[in-house]
DNA sequence: CCTGCCGCCTGCGCGC
DNA sequence: TGCGCGCAGGCGGCAG
């Protein structure tokens, strides 16, 4: 899935293959691509045609791309399964294609589960993100991101720690697979109540968070069920790494205990039940 | 305001 | 061999 290090590293890819190249022509090929424009179909493509791409922004998981037109945006969503590649004869599920004022291949927003999405928009009146993304915190790689006031509000919440870190209005850019890894790198059970943790707990918990972050962007990401890939196709490599994700049944690499896997709010999560015990403090829900 | 939960989708792998 | 079902999950919206 992509998580902030495999959408930094898609930003990355996407830089020179875009900046400072003129949209000729947008194809639309699923009417579910723009599901969050507020515009017509018809609307989109007008507005984007003869505009210049000078700078591909990230927040979280969000991608948006800058224009010479400074009042446009085109945020990105991947959703559980996007992708940008350059436009090619084998690209499956594609569902959006920019051609540039040039002869080189075009980019293809392809999408298997079409959970993502491409729409217009506006900056925002107080932050330099787009107006509809203003919600989302700020990310650990941010150059603005400050601990202390995470910690804080962390401590104020009530939700399994788990949900804390998936809490995109709290610290962006975590999904499932960082979560579990950042929860099994300290120790701590995903049910445990986000308040009940020390601030020394906290500061460990968001360390490690930002830690798996950006040993896996050093990757290339995490490929797990082929479903990511880089803009040149490529598979990142951290998968190999990952510690919980994904290893339900299989031995803890601490202290060799099998790890198990639960439900956690209609999604899969994994944790050693020697490393990470059932806490005292948990918030009611039912711990199947 | 805070919290929990639903529904949107497609492809794969499993069991019968 | 073939079919149906469960699973994977980010996020917006909505109910309590």
């Amino acid at each position: 899935m992509p998580e902030l290090p495999e959408v930094e590293t898609v930003r990355q890819g996407l830089e020179p293959l875009t900046i400072g190249r003129t949209i000729a022509q947008v194809s639309v090929k699923h009417p579910r691509a723009l599901r969050r424009n507020a515009g017509s179909t018809a609307a989109f493509k007008k507005s984007l045609t003869g505009k210049k791409i000078q700078k591909v922004s990230r927040r979280g998981k969000y991608l948006w791309f800058e224009f010479d037109d400074s009042h446009l945006l085109l945020v990105a969503h991947l959703g559980l399964s996007g992708q940008f590649r350059p436009t090619a004869k084998n690209v499956r599920h594609e569902r959006l294609r920019i051609n540039f004022a040039d002869d080189l291949p075009g980019l293809s927003f392809c999408d298997q589960r079409t959970f993502g999405a491409l729409y217009l928009d506006e900056w925002a009146a107080t932050t330099p993100v787009p107006s509809s993304i203003s919600h989302i915190a700020l990310d650990p790689f941010d150059s603005a991101f400050e601990l202390d006031p995470v910690i804080e509000r962390t401590r104020t919440k009530q939700v399994p720690i788990k949900a804390a870190l998936l809490d995109q209005t709290l610290i962006s850019g975590v999904g499932n697979i960082y979560a579990d890894e950042s929860l099994w790198r300290s120790k701590i059970h995903p049910l445990t109540r986000a308040s009940a943790l020390s601030r020394p707990r906290l500061r460990e918990l968001f360390q490690n968070v930002n830690d798996v972050m950006s040993e896996a962007l050093g990757s290339g990401g995490t490929t797990f069920d082929g479903l990511y890939v880089s803009v040149n196709g490529e598979s990142g490599a951290f998968s190999q790494r990952l510690d919980a994700y994904g290893r339900g049944g299989q031995a803890c690499r601490r202290c060799g205990k099998k790890m198990v896997r639960e439900k956690f709010a209609n999604r899969s999560s994994v944790r050693c039940p020697k490393c990470q015990p059932v806490p005292k403090s948990m918030p009611r829900r039912r711990a199947s």
